[in-house]
DNA sequence: ACCTTGTTGTTATTGTAGCAACAACATTTA
DNA sequence: TAAATGTTGTTGCTACAATAACAACAAGGT
């Protein structure tokens, strides 16, 4: 009787991944489709070795996963998915609190600045990241702000993000089209840039090239959002005079081109 | 320079149970206090070997805890720590949801009733577990719902688990004080019991009786609420008609005992 | 030019800890 | 006795931890 066989993979992973070994996954899943089985039955059913069930089965009890009856020999029985999942993610909750305050603590010791922005290129991975970092550099605009991004991409969330520029900062946006009613709070340029909808690349190969902009702030702090064709998004910032240049020319190039190109 | 002995160790164990392991806590603290390090100065600050630094931010990298500069040498710097608690966070929270659908599905295959619950004592640990567990008494109750708890425990959050308890059926409440406005829904017996408060064990010991209680559901499913001294929350849980018949007595015998000593 | 010095990035090797797997044994129950 | 339960100890395995060694490259001095 062993009816264990086809437990998927990905669902072990998931369970390891909230602190589970792999013999408590399999004895966890095994008991939620027998209820009150000895720890016999559970080596069978889980088809975890007999000698393992017991020190696995005291582990899943201490995380408040299966619970045990007073009978000999032991019955097993375990607590609800749903809920058992969230016992176990209360723990991590609370570690991840506790972790955060406390390197919060750590990363507040030391000074912002610490020089080390200027002259670099940096690469950011995650789209979350990247938003936060954009969120950074619009807050402390001062001067200017440029943005030349697919349409995309400014409709998903950018526009929020464009929020706490200061009103005294005149902001451009650049893109190849508009859906909805235009905002009187940006100096919108709408041109239908081929550049910004597809490119051809070797020689004939299509290249979406869906996502993706351009941000300069206050021409001091660049950025550039890519997104690789396995859709996950990196970004380059940089403060450095190198690439600022090359980013100013290449909004006002573009920006040249099409104008003539379309009119 | 070696300014990262001080690492507090709970710190560490929290983020290995966000999914690091002890090179990559050590590696994203030290980078916290120190923007834009190089490889060498990261392992000078977190103190892991040299060799090892580099698997180990490509891992940080993986996981968007880092972000990578573009010159020679690379030069690394760490995400804020709440966004980088947040990706982890991310990653657990997924699976957390996929794991639960995907053991949900396994959990209905099986009939709910399975012989497992009869004639067995279960212990159940953990406070969110006892409480689902009263809750299913509760709401399945079909003759009478008695309960012999302290006021602390009463006051909780065992009243609002009372809601689901169809109108047809009679509670009885039995604690040793009452604040605040009486239910009419229950039938109230509030009797100061000596025991409910305190006990002496073994001889001059106080020992603080704080939160416990007995509740009995249509003489059939009983349910002992026991707490040890370092404040974990267990119980027994039975359908057995051993332990619910001595719950019955318990209840009915310190009620008349109680009744009869404090009039 | 040459050689030295130091740093970066990479690879290989060894050690270690926790989990996985099995064998063997003591204990209970029928 | 036989069968099943619960426990113990040993061994193997895998991922991580730790050390050593190496090639590539850039100063800097002679």
């Amino acid at each position: 009787m062993k009816a264990s066989r086809d437990v998927p993979n990905a669902l072990l992973e998931s369970l390891k991944s909230l602190g589970l070994t792999k013999y408590e996954a399999l004895v966890y899943i095994g008991l939620l489709r027998t209820a009150g089985a000895t720890a016999t039955e559970v080596h069978e059913i889980s088809g975890v070795p007999r000698a393992s069930v017991y020190p696995v089965l005291d582990r899943l009890v201490q995380k408040e996963l299966v619970s045990v009856s007073h009978t000999t020999p032991k019955r097993f029985d375990a607590v609800p998915p749903d809920q058992g999942v969230e016992n176990l993610m209360r723990r991590i909750e609370s570690d991840a609190q506790s972790a955060r305050t406390a390197l919060d603590a750590l990363y507040r010791e030391k000074g912002p600045g610490g020089r080390g922005d200027q002259e670099l290129i940096w690469t950011i991975y995650g789209e979350e990241n990247i938003r936060t970092r954009l969120a950074g550099m619009f807050r402390s605009a001062e001067r200017s702000v440029e943005v030349l991004a697919t349409w995309d991409l400014l409709r998903e969330s950018m526009l929020k993000l464009l929020d706490p520029v200061p009103d005294s900062v005149p902001v451009d946006l650049v893109t190849e089209r508009w859906e909805g009613e235009q905002p009187s709070r940006f100096r919108l340029h709408v041109l239908p840039l081929a550049v910004l909808q597809e490119i051809r690349f070797p020689a004939d190969k299509l290249l979406p090239y869906e996502r993706s902009g351009v941000f300069l702030v206050d021409d001091a702090r660049a950025l550039l959002w890519m997104e690789g064709i396995d859709g996950q998004p990196s970004a380059l910032y940089s403060e450095s005079a190198g690439l600022v240049l090359f980013v100013r020319r290449h909004i006002t190039t573009v920006t040249e081109w099409a104008r003539a190109t379309v009119q």
